[in-house]
DNA sequence: GGCGCAGTGGGGAATTGTGGGGATTTTTAG
DNA sequence: CTAAAAATCCCCACAATTCCCCACTGCGCC
């Protein structure tokens, strides 16, 4: 069951913030206590359940750890990857280096959207920001994709 | 069977409103609980049944993840997507976003129409405005789509 | 007329999101 | 090495929303 929908939760003072409940009840129960977050693509911290984690590991064990590129990349993801438990109302807490890179702020909302295999915690302005500089992508995809 | 017919219901003051009888009889019995809405590509909601949207997001599946336009498209796919499972009276809710996007009011008729594979929500005004926007006649579309 | 289904409305209960307190652990300073 | 300070963890409590069930009405069909 992929991830879908978004919602507007609140970073609260310690840095937490409440996993939705849909996305929470779509993670995988084996997986459900335990995510991987990290530095998205963009700017942006992405969240993996925890079984989903382990196929990027996997795609990254395959790697040609003698080329300098898939070194360095494999460095820049597992760089900033923290693993951590939901606590008992199914909170995650950021660290101050990931707000700092996705422009997050205690105390005020951020946008959280599922986004298939993982979710994404953004401000939301940086959200909307980044998105108008893609504009015209989605269309041009969706027939190439879908059509 | 696809879906087909049209109904006005009443978006109730708690934003749910019902599928007709005939429109919740088409749908597969597997799916028949369970629903996901999302925004239209025009100014309606669209409702597709869970077993419909699951082979849209086998299409998802497939992209690769670590291409920027990719992640980018379901990721605006999937932001507005939300999984509902009809009441036992036979209804979906609403969010305020989707009513906002599609023009629809609580404690108001909503023009529900079947088309093939999925349901459409719409403000009966917002709809016939956009009809009479639409070009082509229903004639010229009917020889420029099945000519 | 009686029966049953469809659509509408509302109320109570359970869940979700949020805030905060206190104990334990880690870090820092002396 | 010790003690103070800070950060982390884990639990509890409240409020608002959401969910789920029940009841009523009207229409059509037998």
């Amino acid at each position: 069951m992929a991830f879908k929908g978004q919602a507007e939760n609140t970073v609260d003072s310690k840095g937490r913030i409440a996993i939705p409940a849909k996305m929470r009840n779509a993670m995988n129960p084996e997986a459900k206590q335990t995510v991987v977050l990290t530095r998205g693509f963009e700017k942006t911290v992405f969240v993996y359940p925890l079984d989903e984690w382990e196929e990027i590991e996997a795609q990254i064990a395959q790697l040609n750890r003698f080329q300098r590129d898939a070194r360095n990349f494999s460095r820049q993801l597992l760089r900033w990857a923290e693993e951590q438990t939901l606590d008992s109302q199914g909170r995650v807490s950021l660290t101050k280096e990931l707000m700092a890179f996705a422009g997050i702020n205690t105390s005020e909302k951020a946008l959280i959207i599922g986004n298939f295999d993982h979710l994404e915690i953004w401000n939301k302005d940086v959200f909307e920001q980044a998105m108008n500089e893609e504009s015209g992508s989605y269309e041009s995809l969706a027939e190439s994709v879908m059509g």
